[in-house]
DNA sequence: TATTGTTATACTCTATAACTATA
DNA sequence: TATAGTTATAGAGTATAACAATA
């Protein structure tokens, strides 16, 4: 019997909320905004190079509000965009080898961070299955 | 073993959004907004007739986002705001027995599309014994 | 002087529209 | 003419500052 609890939503959001400030103080010694981490790991799965409206849409994000964050990663060295040699009007987004580096280290520190406040569930497996499953 | 997934974070926001979703045209039915609802459901638990600054900070709101709120449920006879005789600074709230009725059926609403939703989990009263833990 | 509730202002974030360069 | 990327503008949502009433 399940005893009174909040809405799914409330609940869902909140730890939503707890987990974005647990990472945000990781990103900020690494210098990198969430989008930009956001970024940084839709290019490493698919090495595939993607023009920016794909990108876009891959994350959610309109294709304007990207801008800034690709500029940003592009000054940085995290990223390239070259032209589409094939459509000229295209930027092709590969990360660099460097940006490879940092979104394995970002993600390693997020990832430790995430095992201590699961560290309380009982069947952690089954939850992050649940999780993945209804995404 | 645990195969390659997403951030912990990542998930758990896709997973919040889609709740919103969810709850967005039940909301809209009984044209009451999100944070609306919030309201409700906070002065429900507690009928302890509260301040506005507590409800405030109990939901994690500020207290001045929250006046359009309170303004509106209040002049469509959902919730009560009368003057403290002890402390005339302080506004006492509570739900009207129409707001009961409103939040109750709201709530009922929203719980059947959870059920909906999480159809396909194995184990959900694991799954949301851990969400709740987490919070 | 400090606090509750309120209003007015400023700021941040995001989306919309307009522009360029290619096709 | 249509599309990718870019820039500029406007809108929504939120927080900050200032105010009136009361303690």
């Amino acid at each position: 019997m399940e005893s009174e609890r909040p809405d799914l939503g409330a609940m869902v959001m909140r730890l939503g909320r707890r987990l974005i400030a647990m990472e945000e103080p990781i990103l900020a010694r690494h210098d990198v905004t969430m989008w930009g981490y956001v970024v940084l790991n839709a290019l490493r799965g698919s090495r595939t190079v993607r023009t920016q409206a794909a990108l876009a849409q891959s994350i959610g994000a309109d294709k304007t509000r990207l801008i800034p964050t690709l500029d940003d990663l592009q000054k940085r060295g995290l990223i390239e965009r070259e032209t589409d040699p094939a459509d000229r009007r295209v930027r092709l987004l590969r990360l660099t080898e460097k940006g490879v580096q940092k979104q394995r280290a970002i993600q390693r520190e997020i990832r430790t961070a995430e095992n201590d406040l699961l560290a309380s569930i009982d069947d952690r497996e089954a939850f992050v299955r649940a999780l993945r499953d209804l995404g």
